[in-house]
DNA sequence: CCTACATGCAATGTG
DNA sequence: ACATTGCATGTAGGG
């Protein structure tokens, strides 16, 4: 079993190096002080943002109730009338988006959940379950099952919008921390352009600038280059220490690239960022002044250390586990482990939403460890989109034509605070993961858990970009600002040719599959295929590639969907549509019971999820939006007259956790940008009162108790909990 | 009549 | 004996 006690030692291991600071940092596990205030100090700062993001009242402000739910796939049933609640829900109106009747909203949980929400997302840790451990993956939390139930999936820790996170004014870059602070004195040692170059050895440049005296670190704060990222007063102690302090920190840093020249790249210093606060606030934890700084900076390279050797074990090791992934860019995720996996082992981003993340993150080089622990798992984003997306508008769920609700995206689902992906916030959020799902036992991977690349680096921030060759004078900032958008931009136009030619090729799955570019082979690792998307500030053409990735909200939403968009602007977020509707199914009885199984929609199935060729189907990863955990089930079919009835299998400790039962429902999303599968459990209860025959009750049975996800909110559900108040008959 | 799917139940696996 | 797996059948709804 893989309990609590097994995070703290993954993380030692480094199994979420990337996603938690803290990894390996045994010292900063021994000072949980620190990361206790470091989280306080993340909230008090992200409080804001945090609230911003997640506060369904404000996300939502302008999103008219749930639509109906007629989409819900229970085939066979037609929902039931409902009545309509106000209350704006996350996600699931976007599920839901796309009926005509409002008949339900999903209940909003209070402020208070959304920042705990925020808090757990803080941690944004991916639980991975591999097939191996799913069964002990169980929720035994109390906490974090209401917590993680149901919690409306807005409040996800979606890659923040970059110029947002830019504009984080105190996130920055470790190192460049360091050197403002005053590890070393020369500015440029820290830009990465200037002084790092990826194919020079570290420590050869290294080398070179310390023999020149007047670049030798002097590690003078610098206030000019730094002054937008030093909080006020920050440095008055360090000051005063500058003298020496600087060159124990210099010293430490540089035994530390002898030491490590071999293994550590320019790359992996650069892309370790911290809130300035936190190391701040680490740094006094560690015994405060040139010590705790010193300290901290041993930390962090330890963990630079700890997670490039990582990356490179897990390299190794991938030359034997081939992961079935062309998401990532890295070979490791483009091989296909498995001979015997069919094509549908090897997804294909869908309309080539290529991750940005992991395309643009360094830290992507290993592949989610869910991943690798079953060859067959499969990542959402090549779900077949027959046909032109917006067409797609034909498909229903349960047959009823209310647009498309696996066209809409939920917007700004998972948004994070700037810190979110920075180490600053895993520091905080290193304490809170011993309250989250296990990590990934398997010892294969053992140590790379968590490699999501955006858990770590928001890779599709432009400004992010520009930070991490952060330079000391924003003349060089400029610079490399433009050179990004160039290459943004030429990125983009592959990846708007690639969309044109998946939705040409559209009329067969399988041939797209096949023959879409995008789709790289596995084994081949082409950056230059997989979509960057910047939904930077620099950009209104991020966002545009976005928009031309993602599939448009049913007509029936577009006004909601500009209304949104516009309260995000005014939020101060750019649309970002993160996460794509894919299906939604009614729970029935079945498939809530022992059997650990749901029957999916067909139609939605075939069209949305990967083709499957052999009956066995395949193993996907499917995040639990409100818990971040990840669940191995297994999606596949059984010919049934000719036919075939989907499944998803694996499904029960899902649906224990989250409390599901029958007329309860669930909606898959494929995250757009990052490729994954993202499931939510929605539940719906009688309203106290009296409930109210449904128009169908009688009619069917079917309809009377489960495809009727009609709900009134009553507001007095689980507090975690996305719910959705049901009339509806039982049977 | 056909399709989709909810579920019964037999076959098989496991302790 | 119980759990799991997989198939077959019954039913609702649509054409």
């Amino acid at each position: 079993m893989k309990g609590p006690e097994l995070h703290g030692e993954d993380r030692h291991l480094g199994v979420e190096n990337e996603g938690n600071p803290a990894i390996g940092f045994d010292a900063m596990e021994e000072e949980q002080g620190v990361l206790d205030e470091d989280k306080e100090i993340w909230l008090e700062r992200g409080q804001e943002d945090l609230l911003r993001v997640s506060d369904v009242s404000i996300f939502y402000e302008d999103f008219p109730p749930l639509p109906d739910f007629p989409c819900m796939s229970s085939s066979s049933s037609t929902p039931a009338p409902v009545k309509a609640i106000t209350s704006s829900s996350s996600s699931s109106c976007s599920s839901s988006a796309s009926s005509a009747a409002s008949w339900a909203v999903l209940k909003s949980e209070g402020a208070e959940e959304d920042v705990e929400k925020n808090r757990q997302h803080g941690n944004h840790y991916y639980h991975h379950n591999n097939i191996d451990d799913y069964n002990s993956q169980a929720m035994e939390d109390p906490v974090e099952v209401t917590t993680a139930a149901l919690s409306s999936t807005c409040s996800m820790e979606v890659p923040q919008p970059l110029d947002q996170a830019m504009e984080g004014v105190e996130c920055m870059d470790v190192m460049e921390d360091f050197g403002y602070i005053d590890l070393l004195e020369s500015n440029d040692f820290f830009d990465p352009s200037s002084i790092f170059h990826p194919d020079e050895g570290l420590f050869e440049e290294f080398q070179m600038e310390q023999n020149k005296p007047q670049d030798q670190p002097q590690l003078q704060y610098d206030q000019q280059a730094g002054n937008e990222e030093i909080t006020e007063g920050k440095n008055d102690q360090e000051a005063d220490h500058q003298g020496g302090r600087s060159e124990d920190l210099a010293m430490v840093f540089l035994d530390w690239l002898k030491s490590n020249k071999e293994t550590v790249s320019a790359d992996d210093l650069r892309r370790v960022k911290l809130k300035k606060t936190t190391i701040e606030c680490a740094a006094r934890r560690l015994g405060g002044g040139k010590e705790g700084m010193k300290q901290l900076l041993k930390l962090i390279l330890q963990w630079v250390q700890t997670n490039h050797l990582q990356r490179r074990r897990l390299r190794e090791s991938s030359s034997n586990v081939n992961l079935p992934y062309p998401y990532n860019q890295d070979p490791l995720q483009n091989q296909n482990p498995n001979p015997n996996s069919n094509i549908n082992c090897i997804p294909i981003p869908a309309n080539n939403h290529s991750n940005p993340c992991f395309t643009q993150s360094p830290w992507n080089v290993a592949p989610p460890p869910y991943l690798a622990a079953d060859p067959a798992t499969v990542m959402p984003g090549f779900s077949p989109m027959v046909g032109d997306p917006f067409s797609n508008g034909a498909s229903n769920i349960n047959g009823h034509p209310y647009g498309t609700p696996q066209d809409y995206i939920l917007q700004s689902y998972q948004t994070w605070p700037p810190s979110q992906f920075d180490m600053a916030s895993h520091f905080n959020s290193f304490a809170d993961n011993n309250l989250h799902s296990a990590q990934p036992q398997n010892p294969a991977f053992t140590g790379y858990g968590n490699q999501y690349p955006y858990q770590y680096v928001p890779a599709n921030d432009d400004n992010r970009l520009a930070r991490l060759g952060s330079s000391a004078t924003k003349e060089a900032r400029k610079n490399r600002m433009a050179r990004q958008r160039r290459f943004l931009s030429h990125h983009r136009n592959q990846n708007h040719h690639n969309i044109q030619h998946q939705n040409q090729g559209a009329g067969d799955p399988h041939e797209r599959l096949a023959n879409d570019p995008i789709g790289a082979p596995p084994g081949q690792s082409n950056p230059g295929s997989w979509v960057y998307l910047p939904t930077a500030a620099g950009g209104g053409s991020a966002s545009t590639t976005v928009d031309a990735l993602v599939d448009r909200p049913p007509m029936q939403t577009q006004n909601n969907y500009h209304r949104q968009a516009a309260a995000e602007r005014r939020q101060g977020w750019k649309p970002e549509k993160n996460l794509r509707f894919l299906l939604q199914k009614v729970l029935k009885q079945s498939d809530v019971g022992s059997l650990g199984r749901i029957v999916l929609p067909k139609k939605e199935a075939e069209t949305h999820l990967p083709e499957l060729e052999a009956r066995d189907g395949i193993s996907i990863a499917m995040e639990d939006i409100g818990t971040s955990r990840v669940w191995n089930m297994r999606y596949r079919f059984w010919p049934n007259n000719k036919s075939r009835m989907y499944l998803l299998e694996n499904t029960g400790d899902f649906v224990r956790t989250n409390g599901l039962q029958e007329g309860d429902f669930i909606v898959i999303y494929s995250d757009v940008k990052c490729g994954k599968y993202m499931i939510r459990g929605v539940k719906v209860r009688q309203p106290a009162g009296p409930k109210p025959e449904s128009k169908k009750a009688g009619k069917s049975r079917r309809n009377s108790h489960a495809n009727c996800p009609a709900a009134a909110n009553n507001g007095s559900g689980s507090s975690s909990t996305t719910m959705i108040t049901q009339t509806r008959t039982v049977k």
